[in-house]
DNA sequence: CTGAAAGCGCTTACAG
DNA sequence: CTGAAAGCGCTTACAG
C-alpha cells in the first residue's frame, strides 16, 4: 500500500491541508511542526499520487503555450507531430495546450506571442526561438517577473533564462558524420562540403564541427572546397550548386552536405550517375531523404529527433508544472541518429 | 473546455453510470440507448480524464507482475533500470509493479511465476521468456482461460498469444552491422565472424543477417571463416578465440562479433596492436563495450535499446489496463542504433 | 435496464 | 498558524 497525505497528517496529528503547506513551503505553518511533517512523509517514503494531484489542479486548469517557428519547412511538420503527441498525453491529465506557428522567422511575431501568452496566463512556454537579443529579454523578463519558464527547443538562445533546451548538439553532429565519412573513404581521399548560409550558426555549427574533426582524426584527406547556399530550403539551387561541383572537381570521393536541400544534391548525384562512387553523408531523416538513403544515393543519413524535440518540451513543463520536478539538465541534446539503409 | 461524462450524461438524458456502461460496453444498458450515448459522446469529442479514472480505480488497484531472466547480465541490469523506471511512473498513478527476477534461463521457475502472479491476480504480465513449448502454452493459458495479458520482451515465444513484443529484430540488427562494414571495407577484403553457441536464436539471427546481407552487397568480400563459443558471455573464451583468430589469419581486415562478449576481442585487439588495422564492429551500449568505442579499438557498436526494453513493456501494459488503449503492433522493434565514437 | 451515492487522494478557498 | 469541507471526473457496489 502506497502511504496518503492523510496517513502523514495522522502519523503528525495535524490536518491535510497543513501536511500540504508544509511539503510545498507555501508558509503559514509553524516552522517546527513543517520540519517535522518533512521529517515523517520522508520516513514514510510519502510521494504525491498524481492522479489526485492533477485532478485536483484540474479546477484551475494549467495551460502551455507553444511557439514554432520556421513552421512550412518538413522538418517541422515532424516537430509539430511531436507536439500534438504530447499534447492529447497531458490534456488527457488535465493540462491544455496552445500552439501557435509562425512561418519563417519572425523577431517582432515571436515577442507579440510571448506577450499575448503571458496575458492568458498560460504556466509556461516552449519556443522555437530566434538567438536574439530582444527574444532574451523577453524570455528573461518572463522568467524573473513573472515566473512563467520557457523551454527552448530546437534552436537555443544563448545566455537566456531558459529553464532547459531541447535539441540537437549540432557541432557533435557534424563530428558525428565526420567520424562516418572516416570510415568511408580511401587514403588520401578528396572531398567537398555543401554548408547553409554562412551565418545560419545551426548548421555552420555542424560544418565546423565536421570540417574541424575530420582534419584531426584523417588528415590525409583532402577537402576541396566548401560551397554555401543563399537559400538553405531550396533544393534547385543546391542541385545547381552541386552539378558544378561534380563538374568542377572529377575526382571526389566524397561529400557532406549540412544544408537541409540535400534533395536537389541526390538528383545532381543520379543525373551524374556518381551515386555509386562518391560517398554522400547529410541530415534530417524526412520521407524523400530516406529514399535516397534506400537506393544508396545517400550512405548515411544523421537524425536529429525532431519529433521529441517537439514533444519533450511539453512534457519538462508538464512535470514542472504538475509533478513539481525541475527538468534534470539545462541542456536536453537529442540522440543523434545514425541510419544507413539497414536501420531506417 | 473539456468534455465530461457528466455532459455526455445530460445530453442524453441519463446518469454518468448508464453513460459508463454504455461507452465500456459492460452490458445492462438498453441496446438502443447504448447506440445513442455513443454517438453523442462521439459528436462531443468525449476524452475520459485519466486523472479521475487513475484516481477512482486506485480502489481496486492495479498490479502487473514483471518477470526478468538471464539477470546478472549486464545487458539486463539496463533492462530492470527500464522496468524500475517504468515503475516509479505508474505507481505514481496508482498501479503497481511487482518484479521478479531469474538468473539464467529458466523454464520451470518461469512458469512457477507465472501462476503465482497469476494467483495473485495481476492485471497483465511483462516477461523475458525462453522460447520453449510449455512457455507457449502458459502464456496461451493466461491469455484465453484467464484473461491475463503477457508482452513479451528482449526475446519473444514464436506463436504464442502474448499481446505484443518489445525487443530488437535481430536480422536487422546484423544487417545494419553488415551495411557498416561495407562501408568500411576495401575491395576484395578478408573478415571473420564471430557468434556465439550456434543454437542461440537471437545470436544467430544477427549473425545470419550479418553473412547474408554483406555477400549481397558486396560480393567481393571474403568471409575467412565463423568461431561459435560456448559460453556466450565469457570474455576469456572470446579473448583466446579472438588471439587464435588473429595467429591464423594474418590479412584481415574486419571482424564482425554477434556475440555480447565483445570486451575479450577488444582485449585481444589491443594486445596484438591490431586495433587500428582490422575494422571490428560489434553489438551493445554498455559501459565498458563504449570505452573501446571510445578509444577506437572499436568502429562502431549497435545498440538494442535495452532501457526501452524494460520501460515499454510495464507501460504498455498500463495503456492497455488503465488506459484501455491496445497497443498498436504485435511488434514493437526497438531501434537500432549505431554509435561511433562521436555520437555516444 | 437505470440511477443515487460513496469514494479514490489531492488542492484550495474560507473561516477561525 | 490551522482545520473542516467542497470539489476535481471518474468507477462501482448497491438498491431498485
Amino acid at each position: 500500500m502506497t502511504v496518503t497525505s492523510q496517513q502523514i497528517a495522522d502519523a503528525a496529528g495535524v490536518s491535510r491541508a497543513t501536511v500540504d503547506r508544509a511539503l510545498k513551503n507555501r508558509g503559514r505553518v509553524k516552522p517546527e511542526v513543517a520540519e517535522r511533517i518533512k521529517q515523517i512523509a520522508k520516513e514514510m517514503g510519502y510521494h504525491p499520487n498524481q492522479a489526485a494531484r492533477s485532478l485536483a489542479l484540474s479546477k484551475n486548469p494549467i495551460r502551455v503555450g507553444v511557439i514554432l517557428s520556421s513552421m512550412q519547412t518538413p522538418f517541422m511538420d515532424v516537430v509539430l507531430k511531436g507536439v500534438r503527441d504530447a499534447q492529447k498525453e497531458v490534456e488527457k491529465r488535465g493540462v491544455s495546450v496552445e500552439i501557435h506557428s509562425i512561418p519563417g522567422k519572425d523577431v517582432d511575431r515571436t515577442i507579440e506571442l510571448m506577450d499575448e501568452l503571458k496575458e492568458k496566463k498560460v504556466g509556461g512556454i516552449a519556443l522555437v526561438p530566434t538567438d536574439d537579443e530582444r527574444v532574451r529579454e523577453k524570455i528573461d523578463q518572463l522568467a524573473e517577473e513573472d515566473g512563467i519558464p520557457v523551454v527552448t527547443l530546437n534552436a537555443d538562445v544563448s545566455k537566456s533564462k531558459r529553464i532547459c533546451f531541447v535539441g540537437q548538439n549540432n557541432e557533435r553532429a557534424g563530428e558525428t558524420a565526420a567520424g562516418l565519412m572516416a570510415e568511408c573513404l580511401p587514403s588520401n581521399g578528396r572531398i567537398c562540403v555543401i554548408g547553409g548560409r554562412e551565418l545560419n550558426p545551426a548548421i555552420s555549427s555542424r560544418t565546423d564541427g565536421f570540417i574541424n574533426q575530420l582534419e584531426k582524426i584523417r588528415p590525409d584527406i583532402e577537402l576541396l572546397k566548401t560551397f554555401y547556399v543563399e537559400n538553405e530550403n531550396d533544393n534547385e539551387e543546391s542541385e545547381k550548386i552541386a552539378l558544378q561541383m561534380l563538374a568542377e572537381y572529377l575526382k571526389l570521393d566524397g561529400v557532406y552536405v549540412s544544408s537541409p536541400a540535400i534533395l536537389g544534391v541526390c538528383k545532381a548525384f543520379q543525373k551524374k550517375g556518381v551515386e555509386q562512387r562518391i560517398k554522400l553523408i547529410s541530415h534530417d531523416l524526412l520521407k524523400e531523404n530516406l529514399q535516397y538513403l534506400e537506393d544508396g544515393t545517400l550512405n548515411f543519413l544523421i537524425g536529429q529527433e525532431g519529433y521529441m524535440q517537439g514533444y519533450e518540451p511539453v512534457m519538462v513543463l508538464y512535470k514542472l508544472l504538475v509533478e513539481e520536478i525541475e527538468p534534470e539538465n539545462t541542456y536536453e541534446y537529442t540522440s543523434i541518429i545514425i541510419k544507413n539503409k539497414f536501420n531506417i
